[in-house]
RNA sequence: GUGAGUGUAGCUCAGUUGGUUAGAGUCCCAGAUUGUGAUUCUGGUUGUCGUCGGUUCGAGUCCGAUCUCUCACCCCA
């Protein structure tokens, strides 16, 4: 008989584990996520975690398979695991139709898959809160959208000098283009979103290539270099580029006015990969590490009705949570603390029976309650009451006690009193 | 898909030009302390040195391959 040494289980590449302490931090981030979005208005939905395939080759092209975790189900259909969740929104919202009365501001916190080689702030599998509103054109969408982003980061303890939410139009983009008379913008964009990661050779090099003229090129440059929309106001001249002027305007008047001023920035540079966005379009920066994006959305006006829907205008935001913990890391922004507990039911003779009974007595009270599980001696049981954070040990046969009542002790002060399980669950509410 | 770096105890890391039985701190466990936790002291467990092969009398150390993780490129929804 040969034995055979087993290899240990392995992590999946790209995947994370969550052991208590990083479920805490994890729970911290959606905790803030969600409160602030319900402060907000939004409402929460879910979707399935895979999808058929062409929900997303129909929105981004086939190239995108390679980029996604997808196979054939056992009915030989074609499903993928989702890699955002924008496309299940589109379709929940085109499945309801008008049954979904307009506007509505939706959130989510997706589990999403992306095949792609693991690297600082990019998984394989991660989660994003997605917040959208949906059915309306009106600019306070954004508006909402951006003043609810600034306030979970500024309630995550970021300060404003920490981070900008950079202000960008494709509108603005779009209509420029078309005043300096430029090639079609959608092979203008990706080479626009290069801009700063390529420098200023290559960028015109590269317009140059998609047959730009150099007075061309030097006009979008200087465009996207504005840091004001009173030096944009000098360079662009038609109706609609002057429309979508006052658009961003208008915005930065909202958003200022409310206080928002310190967190944003305008940022032509910004442009976003994705072909649907339509009009603003924003990114988060982190301000210390190279301005590294933290989180980024925009406009898309068209997405329903380009998946066979009906038209519904629509803006959305997403913010991943591996990069999220990494800024607050950096910051020294994550909680700590270990796990709450209430109370911890000890006892001098190791009655665990009596352990046993008097814990429920304090959970049918709404207490967190733990307790040793074997008889160990007293010290050891402080020493685990310790260890998992209880405020206060109930000692169960403490021998100043009357009947009816415990000795307790508070850990953090090292006070001992006596009383009924009323009295101690006054005391813990002070 | 391309390139660079990395791998020694659960964790952070030492380990001499190749030389006997691979170390420290931390964590964990037990005791000092049989009616009381955070400090202190004492003792203890922990390893296919990522894996496979090669060179050598001898490999944690040198060579090759492979895997892992990290970082960057590509891409970025």
């Amino acid at each position: 008989m040969t034995t055979t040494k087993v290899q240990p289980p392995q992590l999946p590449k790209g995947t994370r584990d969550f052991y208590p302490e990083d479920m805490r931090i994890q729970n911290f981030i959606f905790d803030t996520w969600k409160r602030i979005a319900l402060r907000f208005g939004y409402e929460e939905y879910e979707g399935p975690m895979f999808e058929h395939l062409e929900l997303f080759t129909g929105k981004s092209g086939d190239e995108i398979v390679s980029q996604l975790y997808n196979f054939e189900d056992k009915g030989g259909r074609a499903i993928a695991l989702r890699p955002e969740m924008t496309p299940t929104l589109a379709r929940l919202v085109i499945q309801k139709g008008n049954a979904i009365k307009k506007p509505f501001k939706w959130f989510s916190i997706p589990r999403l898959f992306r095949y792609e080689r693991a690297q600082k702030g990019r998984l394989r599998e991660f989660f994003q809160l997605n917040l959208d509103v949906l059915g309306t054109e009106s600019i306070y969408a954004e508006a909402d959208l951006i003043s609810a982003t600034a306030t979970m980061l500024l309630d995550f303890g970021l300060k404003s000098t920490d981070f900008v939410i950079g202000i960008s139009s494709r509108k603005l983009l779009a209509t420029y283009l078309q005043e300096i008379g430029t090639p079609s913008a959608d092979l203008v964009y990706p080479v626009l979103d290069r801009r700063l990661k390529i420098g200023p050779e290559a960028f015109a090099e590269a317009l140059a290539a998609i047959g730009l003229s150099t007075e061309q090129s030097q006009k979008i440059d200087a465009l996207m270099s504005c840091k004001s929309i009173e030096e944009v106001k000098k360079l662009v001249s038609s109706p609609s580029s002057i429309e979508a002027l006052h658009e961003i305007e208008d915005l930065f008047d909202i958003l200022t006015s409310t206080g928002f001023g310190d967190c944003i920035g305008l940022d032509l540079s910004i442009v976003r990969g994705l072909a649907y966005y339509t009009g603003i379009v924003f990114e988060v920066f982190d301000k210390g590490k190279a301005m590294r994006a933290v989180a980024g959305g925009g406009r898309y006006d068209s997405l329903c009705e380009k998946l066979g829907g009906a038209k519904v205008p629509g803006v959305g935001f997403g913010m991943g949570d591996v990069v999220l913990a990494d800024l607050l890391r950096d910051h020294d922004l994550l909680p700590t603390q270990k796990q709450t507990l209430d109370l911890f039911i000890a006892s001098f003779s190791t009655d665990m029976k009596q352990i046993f009974k008097t814990a429920n007595i304090f959970r049918q009270m709404g207490f967190n309650v733990s307790h040793p599980l074997s008889p160990i001696k007293l010290g050891k049981q402080m020493e685990l009451a310790n260890q998992q954070g209880a405020t206060c040990v109930v000692y169960v046969d403490g021998e100043n006690a009357k009947e009816g009542e415990f000795e307790f002790k508070d850990l953090s002060k090292g006070t001992m009193n006596v009383g009924s399980a009323q009295r101690i669950s006054e005391y813990l509410k002070q």
